[in-house]
DNA sequence: TAGGAAGAATTAACACTGTTAATTATATTA
DNA sequence: TAATATAATTAACAGTGTTAATTCTTCCTA
């Protein structure tokens, strides 16, 4: 029956909702099965019956938020210039997304997940997240011979892991210790990184 | 009394050789309060005569790891020539150990901390600890003008992000899917980096 | 329309987690 | 030796994820 897929995906979707809210809102500290269950209107044991475990519940927001980080980039880059400068306002979008929601943050990078043989194209989706981002662009400079595919692939690498490092120690460690200090060093090494 | 302090000393030292052995061998995940203390030959509510809480404990053990982390690195790059040579091969040496014991990089840098006030300088040494294994080489390299000053500070802090970047990706998200692509991009990494 | 079958949602329970208060055991001192 | 101080323990609480058993609801057929 139709109706019934209709009805689960509804369902599903309620429980989907309350977690997404709880993430951005206070957090993956926050998240329980009973407080997602409380705020989708269900009892706690309800959610059994529509997704493996609450891991699995919590990894399914990540399609989401991925694609709510890629139109609030969007929107934030609008104005720049192609190459190297729309890159770097890409970037920093990026990060001034995850900064804003450090809860998506943990979910991203720092959640251990349960069941790693079929959550294996999500941990796909997150590594490749901001090469995805910038791929127009670095196209773009390679059609333009402003920088080589090798050397392009490499400084994807490059800015992949910087990033990263340098949203784990923010977020997670609070170094540097005012936002002003990380934002100069963000700037500092996505120019060392890009200009050249 | 000093004897006091002795014994006192003496327990703790019972509840952190248990806990480092947790983290080195099962990890993380496999830490709690009872399982230490069985471990230790003590029932659980001791642990909290002589640690305010379990994390108190637990950050307690970065202090030795950091220390033994270093010694390893001392060992593996003995041979290594000075300057730039001997900078690749610490840096190699400091990823070979995390990737030896996941459950230690865990708690280095994944691992939330409950009170940060005064765990401030923990913090510190963990962020800074690249740097501070690299610093004799570092100004080596300024001495003998194959760097300058401030080029050495911001590829510091590009080694710094992008290894804490790609073990956190190695080890949190299996991404390389294998060992040996992981040191490939490693080293490539690397080497952009520190050659030019 | 009534009754039975299938499905979904709930409650109760279990095995964990960290932490604290009250109690017992141990050691120290007068 | 007796009284006191200190250390270690048990019991308990509030929370976690998860599962089995039970109730409730919906749907289809007689």
């Amino acid at each position: 029956m139709i109706k019934k897929e209709i009805q689960e995906k509804r369902i599903r979707g309620y429980f989907i909702d309350a977690t997404k809210t709880l993430l951005k809102g206070e957090g993956l500290k926050s998240i329980s099965v009973r407080n997602i269950a409380d705020r989708a209107g269900y009892s706690y044991a309800t959610l059994y019956n529509h997704f493996n475990d609450i891991k699995d519940l919590i990894f399914v927001c990540v399609n989401d938020f991925q694609a709510e980080c890629a139109e609030f980039i969007r929107n934030e880059t609008a104005a720049s210039p192609r190459g190297i400068e729309k890159i770097r306002a890409i970037i920093n979008a990026y990060v001034k997304y995850f900064v804003q929601y450090p809860g998506i943050f943990d979910l991203f990078f720092l959640e251990k997940i349960s069941d790693i043989t079929n959550k294996q194209s999500t941990v796909e989706m997150i590594y490749y997240l901001t090469d995805r981002l910038c791929s127009e662009e670095w196209t773009y400079c390679i059609d333009e011979k402003i920088v080589s595919a090798g050397e392009a692939e490499t400084l994807k690498a490059e800015i992949r892991n910087v990033i990263a490092g340098l949203l784990l120690f923010y977020i997670n460690r609070g170094y540097p210790e005012n936002y002003q200090e990380f934002i100069n060093l963000t700037q500092n090494q996505i120019n060392h990184i890009l200009d050249r």
